[in-house]
DNA sequence: GTCAATGACTTGTATATACAAGTCATCAGC
DNA sequence: GCTGATGACTTGTATATACAAGTCATTGAC
């Protein structure tokens, strides 16, 4: 068995509400059906009912059965991690404009983030990203070294970092993010095409593995006329989402 | 049997990590033990193993014990919502200073965010927000007439809007919020102790009911140096949490 | 000393069963 | 017609068991 039952069940029921067979407000059939059409026993059709909650796409209720609450499943740590993602969800054209890739020891405040040693190497990258073409975010990424190898010989014009260390089946699992606002200093100011000294959106990011072990640092300064970041959140379930413009 | 036995477990676990006595970076005990410990079998333990793996309290991995991620677990909607509860999170002493409170009819812009016609009355806002009495966010904020009207009787000196709605029944259901950096005007740069044209962090709210009619549109202003929005998101849950400072 | 195989231990998946607790339609009694 | 009890159905909780699959330290061969 390749694929465990409860993902086939979840997989199943999610294609379900998305192609409007389940419509948004229908119940779901109830887990005695769903054991019988899946020959499965409670245990992994709950685990894929559990799924979909989490996701916010049922509800719960002792004694009341599943209802459909949405036909989207929220992916917040794909959207929230990855530009191009985000600006494909709002429509707009996402490029990017390597600028540098480095293996360097990093700066002691980065070393710090990333929990290394001062000397440590790391691969470290300067890129531009743009919106329609227009200078929207500029991202310095710090990798520790033994992911960050692999970017050396990647194609970094061509599409999302993320995509690619997912497809090399590196563990992202976390990412801790900070928001503040900074004025633009020189590098900032001609790559994003602003005056030095204006307020520029700054995110700051720390990723991990499924252990806790810090795999990335990003500084990524959005120009606010081009560029916000966007999220939504709701009471009922813990989905979030992130939008970029 | 009033509470079930995984709650009791999650419960616990959650008390061990929060005390420091499971440190982050430590592993938790086995399944096994866990069983032996609360005399449960291991569905119970699992289920609240489940729990705490979504509120990205613990890691997870086949063959390997969880490993504590993080000390306080994630209540991503209140904690987006609440500048108070979000400052206590983080160990600050929130406050604030309401500087001005007014029926009126808002901007265009305003106006076009909650829906309403152009001359319709609102309830609007003027309050600085203090982390260990030190000014760190400005808000603006605008509420539609029927729910503004509650917050005139209302002590706004005293605590949080967000716990007085709550408390009064508001259905506060979902949030929408975007990030981007402005310069300080005059207005921000006084009560922020700012120079005129400094960076500020802003995030625009717009807060909506279950049946998504608007109800509060905000303009916060953060002083980066004293105040930042930080939010962790894990892949395998969707728990997102929110933080000041 | 190095390296690979072994094996104990651990989590992930799955089944079968049982009872508690909540929902909801139906039906009897008034 | 209205009300309340009944009972079928449903989800929530819990136990016991079994095997698959991954991790990791120890052991043994070289």
């Amino acid at each position: 068995m390749t694929t465990p039952l409860h993902r086939t069940v979840a997989a199943e029921l999610r294609r379900r509400i998305r192609s409007g067979e389940l419509a948004i407000g229908a119940s779901l059939p109830s887990e005695a059906e769903l054991c019988r059409e899946f020959s499965a026993s409670r245990g992994p059709v709950r685990q894929a009912l559990a799924t979909l909650r989490e996701e916010g796409l049922i509800s719960a209720g002792q004694g009341k059965r599943p209802v459909v609450l949405d036909a989207v499943p929220a992916q917040p740590f794909e959207s929230f991690l990855s530009f191009t993602l985000r600006a494909e969800l709002t429509g707009y054209t996402p490029g990017q404009r390597l600028q540098e890739i480095a293996l360097r020891r990093p700066e002691p405040s980065v070393a710090a983030a990333l929990h290394l040693e001062p000397d440590t190497l790391t691969v470290q990258l300067l890129r531009l990203r743009l919106l329609d073409e227009q200078p929207a975010m500029l991202e310095r990424m710090t990798y520790v070294e033994a992911v960050g190898r692999s970017l050396l010989d990647a194609d970094l014009n061509a599409g999302s970092i993320y995509a690619y260390l997912l497809a090399r089946g590196v563990d992202l699992h976390a990412a801790r993010h900070t928001f503040d606002a900074v004025a633009a200093d020189t590098t900032d100011a001609e790559l994003l095409g602003v005056p030095v000294g204006a307020p520029l959106l700054r995110e700051r990011r720390l990723t991990t593995d499924s252990s806790g072990t810090p795999i990335e640092w990003s500084d990524d300064r959005y120009r606010p006329d081009v560029a916000t970041v966007t999220m939504t959140n709701t009471r009922s379930s813990n989905a979030a989402r992130a939008a970029v413009a």
